[in-house]
DNA sequence: CCTCTATTTAACTGTTTAGTTGATTGGAGG
DNA sequence: CCTCCAATCAACTAAACAGTTAAATAGAGG
């Protein structure tokens, strides 16, 4: 699958959205949580302290750009990854993060040294 | 590299902030442009039909997270991607885009049909 | 020292968006 | 039919942030 470069508009529109959608602490943890399996949306708002509403907007978004999907039950509102590359992703950028620290902690200690 | 779950907030901070960083449309560009390799902020204005003082704001922001380098030389101030990983990044993003893209298309296809 | 050019910084504006509050929908069960 | 509960929707507020304009910094060369 070879991408067109430079990278026509609206596929550079789609790309930042998705990124962004994934750059927010909330959702963030969401995914960290959903990594788990499915959960409906009260449970995952008294696992992160949030309100219910904060939380089913948040899920909204990311089933709109194809990251979650949904399943309903009853009453209940079951949510989980479908888009498993998210993973990947996250692990990537836990990757460079932790590299990141890992300087970081280098650096305060050659100065506290 | 085992990663900690759930997340701890700091990590999650962090991880938020690099997503959202690469969450913009202008960066997404410049990343793409800086593939084939070093520029000066001047030229990337040029390039991309965007204000020097713009991009260098970009540029700074991408820079103070770890993901582009600079190397003054006269004048000049040449900018580089620093971070490979954010090629495997945008690969990833950008296959999952295209997959959309892709679902979309033959939905509007068999609708048309 | 003066000027020119490249880059950065600062202050301001408008837009986006996360979070809250309150109302609404819709299924489950008496 | 009425009530309860889960989830969503709608309107609002506040904070984050992209882009602009104007000023400041810094190196190169006369």
């Amino acid at each position: 699958m070879a991408l067109p470069h430079p990278l026509p508009d609206d596929l550079v529109e789609l790309i930042a959205r998705r990124f962004r959608v994934i750059g927010e602490p909330m959702r963030v943890r969401l995914l960290d949580r959903l990594r788990d399996g499915e959960a409906t949306v009260s449970e995952l708002a008294e696992a992160l302290a949030a309100s219910q509403q904060n939380i089913s907007k948040h899920l909204s978004v990311m089933a709109d750009v194809g990251i979650l999907g949904r399943r309903k039950e009853g009453n209940h509102v079951y949510y989980r990854i479908v888009d498993e590359g998210v993973f990947a992703l996250c692990d990537q950028v836990c990757g460079a993060v932790q590299e990141q620290l890992r300087t970081l902690n280098e650096l305060v200690e050659s100065v506290g040294r």
